[in-house]
RNA sequence: GGAGGCGUGGCAGAGCGGCCGAAUGCACCUGUCUUGAAAACAGGAGUCCUUCACGGGACCGGGGGUUCAAAUCCCUCCGCCUCCGCCA
């Protein structure tokens, strides 16, 4: 939810958060207007509930006839507070309708516009240059014994696969060396719950427009989550945090789910957008006037990830209309993909200032003392993605892949060969 | 799956339908005392909404009901706990 004091303060900066967005902007007019219409049922409410409770003493102190009279005038006002509260709730569901269908408020250096209108911030290393044809990551993969599409299909239908062998190894060798890195820069580590309740999963804001992305479990009335944001953002609703000593920072690793309605025919060869993978993520929890420098260390962290397994990549700037209803800007780094011959997205980190915060309710005391909504921030460190970068950058003319050197430990092996 | 119990402030724990935003204890903060600390004593301290402010209102798991009036009575949902069974 943005924070309605900003909105009331100065309106324009939402219309032009819209506009960037490419959403409407009427919108913010009609939450203006529920907003005041809100606020005066409120006071209507309240000042009758204040004449009841005062009426309420004095028949608890009355007798007699004076009693009687009081009752009769206890009665009508009884059905005057009934009336105005009923005005109040629903004038509190309409605001609070309009609320939740107001996306973030877009940060004003980030691009306007759509998929497309992304802003290239950097591009690190060059595409490798084979002297040979370079195979998919898929056709490496079968040929490793890492990967297995077919059965995956078979098992579980399109869109899933097994990981096999080295393939298992890999994943686990580059998940381990994200968490290892989390770890060692003060992330808490953490393996959380996939299900989650409704409200979080509302609060994390992905029941709005992406809600059919969402594996949902009706008979439980739980979801899946798409990511470990979910689980780490609810985490700490409903809590007032102490932030004076710094961030709370928290690396998820866990599996996660995602529909992919609506992507029928993309990316159907291969792992690159499946149903289920496995993902190191860093969740942040922060003082807002933070937000925006923990953002930079966020994109840092991951750059040192890419760096780590030698893949050429470059940094976008996430346009507004493609940022998602709780980010207010987003930085996504993009590894080269050799058979493809262009970038695809491995990382993505979001500032959501205080917007999922203050859906679920995540504050802090600020110096004062008084407790306010903190920011919110989420970025990749690993995915089973990751895989298809590393194997097609890294192959050699005999079908077999070079490990990256920071990845050896983890593996046990430099080199991984055909079966 | 079956049986039972419980949900009150940071924690523990009281609470005849009106005088209960709520006793008490612990923890916490501020003073006094002390060279300093501890102890003792005095005081303070929840969250949200609304108001420029004074103030007003809401909140005792959520929702609904009874009543002039509900933490207190009724219904319902949710959550948690214990025991039994089952599964891993």
């Amino acid at each position: 939810m943005i924070d309605l004091r900003t909105l009331r303060e100065d309106p324009e900066a939402v219309r032009a958060s819209q506009r960037a967005r490419g959403e409407d902007e009427a919108l913010v007019d009609a939450l203006l207007s529920a907003d005041e219409r809100r606020r005066s049922a409120v006071a209507a409410a309240d000042t009758l509930r204040a004449e009841q409770k005062q009426l309420g003493k004095q028949v608890g102190l009355a007798r007699g006839e004076e009693r009687d009279a009081l009752l009769t005038k206890g009665k009508q006002l009884a059905a005057d507070v009934r009336a105005a509260e009923a005005a109040q709730s629903a004038a509190e569901d309409e605001l609070a309708k309009l609320h939740v269908a107001v996306p973030n408020v877009v940060h004003p250096d980030a691009p306007a516009g759509g998929e497309d209108d992304y802003v290239v911030l950097k591009e690190v290393g060059t595409p490798p240059e084979f002297d040979f044809e370079p195979v998919d990551h898929l056709d490496l993969g079968v040929r490793l014994g890492a990967l297995d599409i077919e059965r995956g299909a078979k098992v579980s239908g399109s869109r899933f696969y097994f990981l096999t062998g080295v393939g298992a190894q890999l994943q686990l060798a580059l998940l381990n060396l994200a968490a290892a890195q989390a770890t060692a820069n003060g992330f808490t580590l953490m393996i959380p719950p996939v299900l989650v309740r409704p409200e979080i999963m509302a609060g994390t804001g992905f029941l709005g427009a992406h809600a059919s992305e969402v594996y949902r479990l009706a008979d439980d009335d739980l979801y899946l989550v798409g990511t470990s944001e979910v689980p780490l953002a609810g985490y700490h609703s409903d809590e007032i945090l102490d932030l004076s000593a710094g961030p709370r920072r928290y690396a998820g690793w866990s599996s996660c789910f995602r529909r992919e309605a609506g992507s029928y025919g993309k990316d159907t060869r291969g792992i690159i957008r499946v149903h289920q993978f496995d993902k190191v993520e860093m969740f942040v929890y922060c003082r807002p006037e933070d937000a925006e420098a923990e953002h930079a260390r966020l994109l840092a962290w991951e750059e040192e990830m890419l760096a780590k397994i030698e893949v050429p990549y470059r940094v976008i700037d996430v346009a507004g209309g493609d940022l998602g209803m709780s980010a207010a800007r987003k930085f996504d780094c993009e590894a080269w993909v050799p058979t493809q011959a262009r970038y695809r997205e491995l990382t993505s980190a979001s500032n959501c200032t205080t917007f999922q915060a203050r859906r679920l309710s995540v504050r802090y005391r600020d110096e004062n003392g008084r407790p306010q909504a903190a920011a919110t921030l989420n970025g990749t460190l690993a995915t089973t993605r990751w895989i298809v970068a590393l194997l097609e950058n890294h192959q050699q003319a005999d079908g077999s892949v070079l490990v990256p050197e920071a990845l050896r430990p983890f593996l046990g092996v430099e080199v991984l060969r055909p079966v």
